[in-house]
DNA sequence: TATTTATTGAGTCAATATGACACAATAATA
DNA sequence: TATTATTGTGTCATATTGACTCAATAAATA
């Protein structure tokens, strides 16, 4: 598909939704990233908003094209609003890559104010898909990510901060690991948001007290130590802990 | 100042801020409104954002217009994004008592997407002021709330919802209260925000134990019991734990 | 002036949770 | 068969929580 088919008349000016979509592989974090047709700069999948189309609605559309995943955990973090943060000197070159016709020079060169979303999807069952204005699509580790257009970095910073927050009164998981699934995998998943070391045996007594882990017979298999149980979410529990909250201070 | 001297090329087209202001009085959580010029509707301090103007900017600016106050306590909560939020039917009789002219007319018919703010300001310091668009500017208690254009009620709801979240890994209460305050009313906040009544013993230890709170000589006088201790908050620790957070899970 | 009332400051105590470990069990590999 | 890495389970001292008690006291009232 060609960018300069796009109506940008169709979209709500100045402002666009980008999306930081998390998965989880080989014990890392990863976060899918598009590569900008400069073939230097890397950007987070995005979007813009429908004139009759709600924010969260575009947000999903976003997801969706990008992965062909549908009701998966989509939250809004932030609103990053600075006048200059889509207006950097590098958009210049960005720009000629992209081959414009004037009117889509125009959509843009304004300013975007944009609507920070995360989501953590299943990284198994996503096939990244690139979109018009990139050349491809890509999982990266969330601690080694490549140059970032405009405040992308910032915005990434800002998802795993949220995380980090949401940490502490909602579970996570469901979404971000398969059906079955050893308890390492989510220490890991815990210790990479909050960027620190876990006690194990401490870490999997919490959990298990929560009530939202159901016990599976099967045995992971495949290394040269004790096979761990898996374990997989009882999702009335899981949905329950995420609307009432856990570890609450009163 | 006549509504229909405002300038609305200066802002960004549909994009707003709105900001849930709260304050605390008579041991009641309180949120300051602005009456409808239809006499009939009340409205969360809002504005739009100047077109080199970040949006926290725009936040901060609707604020220092409604209460005079700078440096406050002021966070982004939610964006509001529903297509149909700012074009329910009753705006008609409300546009209409608006005398507006043909360009402004145009300029409410938008669709407006909102991005929620939440701030906590001294009740004591504040004189409210209305805007143009409004008859008065009035505190209200936050479960005898007035009728409310558009989705506001929502907005308020979830700006409550936001800092119930909050509350379990930030301090709370300083810009809320004057500067020597007795720990009851700390622990009124917290029980109008949690919508539950808490323990006063059990709230005082915790409180006191987080080592943000410093006991003062004098003593609060006037009723007709035994004068409790007055408290300040301890600013160096509040942002710490503002910043680090409390109450973490692991 | 003595008594009553409301609310505070301080503390108890059992139950539960946390942090820091120890150690045997076991799946593949050497 | 021994080695290695990692798991399942458990211990234990300490800290925290939830549900209480009760004497102290400022003003109102009798």
């Amino acid at each position: 598909m060609d960018i300069n088919n796009v109506d940008t008349s169709l979209f709500m000016p100045g402002l666009s939704v980008d999306n930081v979509i998390f998965g989880f592989h080989d014990n890392q974090l990863k976060v899918l990233l598009l590569a900008c047709k400069d073939h230097k700069h890397w950007m987070l999948p995005g979007g813009y908003i429908l004139k009759e189309e709600s924010v969260d609605a575009a947000a999903e559309r976003v997801l969706l094209d990008r992965t062909s995943l549908k009701k998966v955990y989509l939250q809004e973090f932030s609103v990053f609003g600075d006048p200059r943060r889509s207006r950097e000197s590098l958009i210049k070159g960005l720009m000629k890559s992209m081959d414009l016709d004037t009117e889509l020079h125009k959509w843009f060169l304004q300013r975007f104010i944009t609507v920070g979303y995360y989501s953590l999807v299943e990284f198994e069952k996503v096939t990244p898909v690139p979109d018009p204005l990139s050349l491809s699509c890509d999982w990266f580790d969330i601690d080694k990510l490549p140059l970032l257009i405009f405040d992308h970095k910032t915005i990434i910073h800002g998802a795993l901060t949220a995380m980090r927050q949401h940490l502490n009164y909602q579970p996570i998981g469901l979404n971000l690991l398969p059906a079955h699934f050893p308890l390492k995998s989510l220490q890991s998943i815990y210790e990479t948001i909050l960027g620190r070391k876990l006690d194990r045996p401490n870490f999997n007594r919490k959990m298990l007290s929560l009530g939202v882990l159901t016990k599976k017979e099967k045995l992971y298999t495949g290394a040269a130590h004790k096979a761990p149980f898996l374990y997989s979410f009882n999702k009335k529990v899981y949905y329950r802990l995420l609307k009432e909250g856990i570890n609450e201070m009163f």
